[in-house]
RNA sequence: GGGCGCAUAGCUCAGUUGGCUAGAGCGCUUCCCUUACAAGGAAGAAGUCGGGGGUUCGAGUCCCUCUGCGCCCA
């Protein structure tokens, strides 16, 4: 079902007397609204749509350069779908909920969320804000979730208003957040599904913990920083009393070792496999094992095995079946108690000296015990190392044993990681190499996906547990909601056959205190903005989506998060095409980002060259290439959409013809040309490439105006009932809706001002042009007449600038030479050449190609 | 260490499956106030296609290798 209209001149054409690309922005998108332009059409069914699983930006601060950079090419994306006859969903979503956002909100307001104090009703922050972090005033959990919902409804006006100005073609109604009522019913119920069918689960594991932020972290959310550390060489004791040397970066964790381990080839040390040594300080006996991901090229070749150093330790503690010794509390500090398996007065007095410490301080008094006791071997040697930290934290992150809630992503599952690697061969990639990323991701999994987070403003995790008599919580009988009671908040609300009253008291429940991680939530954007939850009806129709566009920077969190939950819940992948975009580069070729400073606000640029010619330049970046932040080309944007409104104003004020005048060799040429340039457009577009589709229209559009027009215009202005003006005449109108048409998904804003001078309707929705259509009209006709006469204009014009006369001089002569196809080219323009170069004579001879121009005199 | 991408005019980039003297825009130089456009137009100069080797009648394009830059992962 096409959705377009074919284009329907107007009764009347009015064209400004001035045109000017200034204020257009306000005055179309004024008009789209109130037309509703881009509303999607609910009717139409799946083949007939074109559903776009749009990027919900996040909401925690302002939008750069970068948003307008590739949301301008999903817009060029979406109108070329529209103008094709496709009902198009092209939704909004903000994503409000995570990390960023409670730090803006924190920042913003000088407010730290403290879950233990009561709600206060009607609160307001502090009129200004503490300087110091710690100063901030605390507040109850339900009044920092309102703070953060206040200032996100804010920013998201903000972040509305700009891609409004910015023309992209959304329909918002379809608008939507990541921390709504039915966000957060969609993200709790694909939750429940998952657990109920196994592909959920929580554990007491090991995992990555961020001390500042006091949360847990997922493999997808890592960064490797190098940074300096030190190998110290420590004496454990071999069972015959002599030294066993045992390097390690992290001697503070000495108190938490629990075996040693070299490679089984590692012929140094196979005497002791099987054999016990004792740790230095606190004189434990350890077991020594064999293990192949012991590295013999590594410091001494034997490492102490932690609870828990770094991952491979935790691969150890699993592989070789160890015990946990555990020191370090989630606050990053070791904690008071004194450990149980410490044995003798000396190890207790020693562990005494570390409780309370944080880890570099704790560092510090472990070496300086191990220099006493002489257990240190020679000086440490400085080392950088690649440590693990969160991506958006300052800390190292330590590793935990805590329980959390995971959700199975191949990562410890061969079949399963199968199966998805699968699910990306059904995908077309756009740039298709950009498939290698999400491969190798997959590949490099370490575990299952962690999703519960120690937030506040997000999807609470929809589950109790019951206590039992004692008061301790039973964590593997969860108290889950019906599907038909969320979203629920376990935090604030009672399960279902219980009395709030019951909360935290033997033989009653306590509520999960976390949220999800906000990838959970995201990873089911085509499920929340299709309405898989509320509008089944919605979602039948635009599901499987026809384009994910994302940065492929997330390529590991979004869109692999968000093809592991389609996987699970509908058995497909969630899209047809993945389209990835590049970034934006500063002139020092580096990548643009907050923290580089090196940003540029963008609401200025748009006023400065219009949203036109910020999109043109957008348009140039290639699709998946890294683009170089340009206002140059931004001008030359401007430029275009300036010709585009002359070129208009000046072929349409020669009137109307009847298609059936078409008789000119040079009319039918340029309209064979134009059916060639359509072609290639428009598979450009079916590929994604806006880019290609631009570049071909622009230089058919400058040659269009200094050739085609300069050639015919003498002939057009010809009395009306001369057959030659007709054919000019209804060229002309033809080449100008088909170029209007074709710059539109690119500069909706002028070609929207142009097609409006003279046509009913929005140009974008009216028909994507037709080269079938085209090549009728230019019946046959050849090419080369227009290039052979743009040659021989080109050779006239160089002549008058030789001579530094105007190009209006008088040319007495023109001699062509040309072979016999060419010359027949060339004479079939003779009229329209005489004209157009003010030629007195102009002769024809057969021979090599040459053009001799004799100017007249004076 | 593994994977991927990029390298073409001063700058930003095109260059489809290998095919005549390698293209565009910007910038630069010169000229032209022509009744669509001076926020314009015309013309011109400018490149050993990162280095080396190979395949081929023919390589910017395919293969190998080296160098430099960038990204992802370990």
């Amino acid at each position: 079902m096409a959705s377009n209209t074919e284009p329907t001149p107007k009764a009347l054409r009015s064209v400004p007397d001035k045109p000017s690309p200034d204020g257009l922005e306000d005055k179309w998108a004024a008009a789209w609204d109130r037309e509703g332009t881009y509303h999607f059409d609910r009717s139409a069914v799946r083949e007939g749509v074109f559903s776009i699983d749009t990027p919900p930006p996040t909401v925690s601060g302002s939008l750069h350069v970068g948003h307008v950079f590739s949301y301008s090419h999903t817009d060029t994306i979406a109108r070329y779908q529209r103008m094709r006859g496709r009902a198009v969903f092209y939704p909004m979503g903000w994503d409000d909920n995570g990390v960023p956002t409670e730090r803006r909100v924190e920042n913003h307001f000088g407010i730290l969320c403290d879950p233990s104090l009561p709600y206060v009703e009607g609160y307001e922050a502090p009129e200004s804000p503490a300087k110091e972090r710690r100063e901030y005033q605390r507040i109850s959990r339900r009044n920092f979730i309102e703070m953060c919902a206040r200032l996100t409804a804010i920013d998201e006006e903000a972040f509305k208003d700009l891609f409004r100005h910015l023309g992209l073609s959304v329909d918002w109604r379809q608008e939507y957040t990541t921390i709504s009522r039915s966000s957060q019913r969609t993200s709790q119920a694909a939750f429940l599904r998952n657990l109920a069918r196994g592909e959920a689960y929580s554990a007491d594991a090991p995992c990555l913990w961020d001390t500042t932020f006091q949360m847990a972290v997922s493999q997808a959310e890592l960064e490797d920083k190098e940074r300096p550390g030190a190998y110290h060489d420590l004496a454990f004791r071999r069972p015959d009393g002599s030294d066993l040397r045992i390097s390690t970066t992290r001697p503070e964790l000495l108190v938490s070792c629990v075996a040693v381990v070299a490679h089984p080839d590692d012929a140094r040390y196979q005497p002791l496999f099987g054999t016990t040594v004792t740790t230095p300080l606190f004189g434990v006996e350890v077991p020594v094992h064999a293990h192949r991901l012991a590295d013999p090229d590594k410091g001494s070749g034997i490492a102490m095995i932690c609870t828990f150093g770094d991952t491979t330790d935790v691969t150890w503690w699993r592989e070789l079946d160890l015990p946990a010794r555990a020191v370090i509390g989630r606050d990053g500090r070791f904690q008071q108690e004194v450990p149980s398996w410490l044995g003798t007065d000396l190890a207790q007095d020693r562990y005494s000296r570390l409780g309370g410490l944080y880890v570099k301080q704790a560092q510090r008094a472990c070496v300086e015990m191990l220099r006493e006791s002489g257990e240190l071997l020679g000086e440490p040697e400085p080392i950088t190392h690649a440590v693990k930290f969160y991506e958006k934290g300052d800390q190292p992150l330590e590793i935990v044993q805590s329980r959390q809630w995971y959700i199975r992503n191949g990562g410890r599952d061969d079949a399963l990681a199968e199966s998805l690697v699968t699910r990306g061969t059904e995908l077309a990639w756009h740039p298709a190499y950009m498939r290698h990323r999400y491969d190798n991701w997959i590949e490099g999994l370490a575990g299952d996906w962690l999703v519960s987070r120690q937030r506040y403003f997000g999807v609470p995790i929809p589950v109790w547990y019951p206590l039992d008599s004692g008061g301790a919580i039973d964590y593997d009988r969860p108290i889950l909601p019906d599907e038909a009671d969320l979203p629920v908040d376990p935090q604030s609300e009672p399960p279902s056959g219980y009395d709030e009253s019951q909360r935290g008291l033997p033989g009653g429940f306590v509520g999960d205190p976390d949220i999800f991680d906000t990838w959970a939530t995201s990873s089911l954007t085509p499920q929340i903005a299709g309405g898989w939850i509320d509008d089944t009806d919605l979602f039948e129709r635009v599901f499987p989506m026809d384009m994910r566009p994302q940065g492929h920077d997330i390529i590991r969190t979004w869109l692999f998060s968000t093809m592991v939950r389609s996987n699970f819940e509908h058995g497909v992948a969630p899209w047809r095409n993945a389209a990835l975009s590049g970034w934006i580069l500063d002139p020092d070729r580096k990548k643009m980002s907050k923290s580089k400073g090196n940003v540029v606000t963008p609401m200025g640029l748009l006023e400065q060259y219009g949203s036109d010619g910020v999109r043109y330049w957008a348009a140039s970046g290639r699709p998946g290439t890294d683009t170089a932040f340009d206002e140059k080309e931004m001008k030359v944007g401007r430029r275009l959409s300036i010709k585009l409104l002359n070129a208009s104003k000046f072929a349409l004020s020669f009137g109307e013809a009847a298609t059936s005048a078409i008789s000119e060799p040079l009319d039918r040429a340029l309209l064979a040309a134009l059916a060639e340039l359509v072609a290639e457009c428009t598979s450009a577009f079916d590929d994604f490439d806006y880019a290609r589709s631009l570049e071909r229209s622009e230089a058919f559009f400058w040659s269009f105006c200094d050739d085609y027009l300069e050639l015919v215009k003498q002939r057009a202005y010809g009395s009306g009932d001369d057959a030659g003006a007709e054919s000019a005449k209804a060229t002309l109108s033809i080449a100008l809706s088909v170029l209007q048409r074709l710059f539109a998904p690119i500069l909706p804003f002028v070609a929207e001002e142009v097609w409006s001078w003279w046509m009913e309707g929005s140009i974008h929705l009216s028909e994507w042009p037709d080269a079938e259509g085209l090549r009728r009209h230019a019946a046959g006709g050849d090419r080369d007449v227009l290039t052979v006469a743009s040659d021989v204009l080109r050779e006239v014009r160089r002549a008058k600038s030789e001579a530094k006369v105007s190009m209006r001089a008088e040319v007495a002569s023109v001699k062509v030479t040309a072979p016999v196809d060419r010359l027949d080219a060339a004479r079939a323009a003779e009229a329209d050449l005489r004209d157009a170069g003010s030629i007195s004579e102009l002769a024809f001879a057969e021979g090599d190609w040459d053009v001799v121009v004799a100017l007249a005199e004076g």
